[in-house]
Order: structure tokens, then sequence, then C-alpha cells
DNA sequence: CTTTATATATACAGGTCTGTATATAGATTT
DNA sequence: AAATCTATATACAGACCTGTATATATAAAG
């Protein structure tokens, strides 16, 4: 990928995390990464679509270091579930943490119709469903419903982290997720 | 209030929620609520203004609908923690729901120095302030962490709801917040 | 050296948005 | 009947936004 077109979605990335999508104009976006407008709709056709390639690349690197990070540090589907928390944590509080894209995209974009909104809607099922499947393997009944009770703590807390850094959120939703999985492996 | 007043909040209100707050043009809102553009800034001195007021309203009509059926339907104080999301679900799933303002509010104008934000920001403490109080009537130990987590929760399951309505998150949130209510009181 | 590919600089067309100015209609009060 | 208050109708200024057109610079490749 060229260097540019990456530069772009790097401060496109943060600028809708910071500013707000629909605040945030192209003219900002290419004076932030040092280039112009012809350079930008040379590499996406709107802004529309780099609003779509910012929210799948930023989806797409999370869900990878998530399942890379489970796979290489637990053997028991049991442990994978175990230690969700433990590396959300881990990538909410890093510096590199730019947020998670689709939580605010679908609140800017309420239109059902809207392709912004279908993406983000998308990628949030996507996410319930990863959990779904480690609860799967971990012999949860009712896999489906802990893993949407799941969702919402982590999807509240990566909101009131973006909204306060060192909130505490995540402690504390980690701390209820522990509870709502050693309640759902007993039944 | 002027009647034409009342119209406009509610008109406003409701178009905030469905297209949200920033792609709703004043012309759109009196267009829907029947009156013009020098009405609305008779009433309001500036867009802003008007956003403010929304938020203010929905929050004041939803606190006090939950208090006082919260003070009239419980006695102790540990049912009144118990009975909590029973009647916020009552309250999400009415037709009259018309969302939560300051969830969304607060994606929507991430600047820390927007009044919006401040606003939305502050109301979200004060029902997370509420909710502690209430557990701490029930003599819970760390109150304010299961606040926290019962607000995580609230506000996922709220903007699951608004996403697709009838999606049974709020059912699930209810059943994880007596789990985790369960918990914290025998400690 | 010349051709070609890539990026820049700049201007602008067409649209939308907020907020205001001006003129008018209807209704209530004096 | 005259004066006053409230709401309407309409137009527009000024700002901002997306996306494109035009001309130029720079650098690699034949």
């Amino acid at each position: 990928m060229s260097t540019l077109k990456n530069k772009i979605l790097i401060v496109a990335t943060d600028l809708f995390q910071t500013r707000g999508i629909n605040s945030t104009g192209v003219d900002t976006i290419v004076a932030v990464a040092g280039t112009t407008k012809m350079t930008l709709y040379k590499y996406f056709r709107s802004k529309e679509d780099l609003i779509l390639e910012v929210l799948t690349t930023g989806h797409h690197d999370f869900q990878t270091w998530l399942s890379d990070k489970l796979n290489t540090n637990t053997k028991k589907p049991s442990e994978k579930l175990q230690k969700l928390f433990e590396f959300i944590e881990e990538w909410v509080t890093s510096p590199n943490f730019r947020g998670m894209g689709f939580i605010k995209a679908s609140a800017e974009f309420p239109n059902e119709e809207n392709p912004v909104h279908q993406l983000s809607s998308e990628q949030s099922r996507q996410f319930r469903q990863y959990i779904s499947s480690l609860a799967s393997e971990a012999n949860i009944q009712d896999a489906d419903g802990l893993a949407l009770q799941l969702s919402l703590l982590f999807e509240g807390a990566v909101q009131a982290e973006q909204m306060k850094r060192g909130s505490g959120a995540i402690k504390y939703a980690k701390k209820a997720a522990k509870i709502l999985i050693d309640g759902a492996s007993t039944h």
C-alpha cells in the first residue's frame, strides 16, 4: 500500500475519533496528513469510501490482534473466554489505541440504509459472534446471551474510556465480565 | 410553555434521535413542526441552544419518571436497586420511548470543550451517581463500582435497543444486572 | 533528453447549513 | 377603529463542505 494512502488512513482514523466523522472535513484531513485533496481523491472515490476503509482497517486490526493473542497465550477454550477482557484491557489502554470505530459510527449515521451504518452494525455483530463462538467452545449453555452481555460491557467501557482516558471503566467491566462468565459456566 | 415551543422540542427530539443531530437541519425541524425558522429562533437563540434544551428536557423527564416509579412501588432500599432494571425496561420498551439523548450526543460531539458534550457527559455522570446512591442505601460496599458496571449495561442496552427495536438486549442486560447486584450484595 | 507517473497548488462549481432582514397577515387589546 | 403582539412568508448573506478542473513541479524510466 502506498505510503500516502496509509498516512491518510491513519490521520483520518485519528481525526474521526477525536473530532467526530461528520465534523471532520477532507480539507482538514489532507492538511494534517501533509498532502492535498487531489491525492486523497486518487486513493478514495469519496469521503464515504474513506470512512468505510477506516472502519474496515480498524476492525481488522483489532480482530487479528485479539485472536492472535488468544491463540498464542491460551490453550483451553475456557481459558480464552476468561482471558478475553485481559487482552481487551491491554488493547484499550495501549498508547496506540485509537478507539473502536464501529461503536461511534453507528451513532453518527443512524439511518439503517446508510452504508456506514450497515458496516458498523455488521462489525458489531461479527464481534459478538466471535465472543459467542468462544463461549460455545467453553461449553456455555446460552452462548449468545452471554456474548450479548459481554459485548454490552465491552462497548460501554470502550465508549467511557474514549470519553475520558483513564476512567477506570475497563477495570470494572473486566470484573463484571468475570462474574458473568463464572455465573454462566456453573449451570 | 408555548404550544409551538413545545412542538418544536418534541419534533427535534424525534429527528435528532432518528436522523442524528448534526444531520438534522433547522429547516427540516420547522417543516415537520409546521412552523418557520423565525419562530424557532424566537424561542431558541441558536441550534445549540435547542440541542441543549432537548437534552435537558429528555433527561429530566426520565429521571423524574424513574424516581417516581421507584418511590411509589418499593419501600426498602435493596428493593429499589433490584427493581431498577425492571422499570428501565418498561421505559425503553414503551411506545413513547425516544431514546436517551445524552448517550448519542457525546458521540456526535466528542470535543470536551463543546457545551453539548459537557452537558451529556454531566447527565451520564448524574445518572451513575443516582444508581450509586441507591446502592449505598442498600448497603453495597463498592457502590460506585457497581453503579459504573450497571450504567455500562444500561447505556449499552439502550444503544442496542435504539439501533434495532426489539433486539432483546435490555432483557439480557436485566439478567446481567441481577447477577452483578446479587454478587455485590453478599460481600 | 524525453516520456511518463505521481504529487502539488489553486481555484471554483454546486450544494447545504445557520442565522437574519424585510414585509405581511391575523388576532387580541385598548 | 387603532395599536400591538404573534406568527408567517420569503429571500439572502456568509460560511462550510464535497468533489473536480487546470496548471505545474518533481522524479524515475526508457
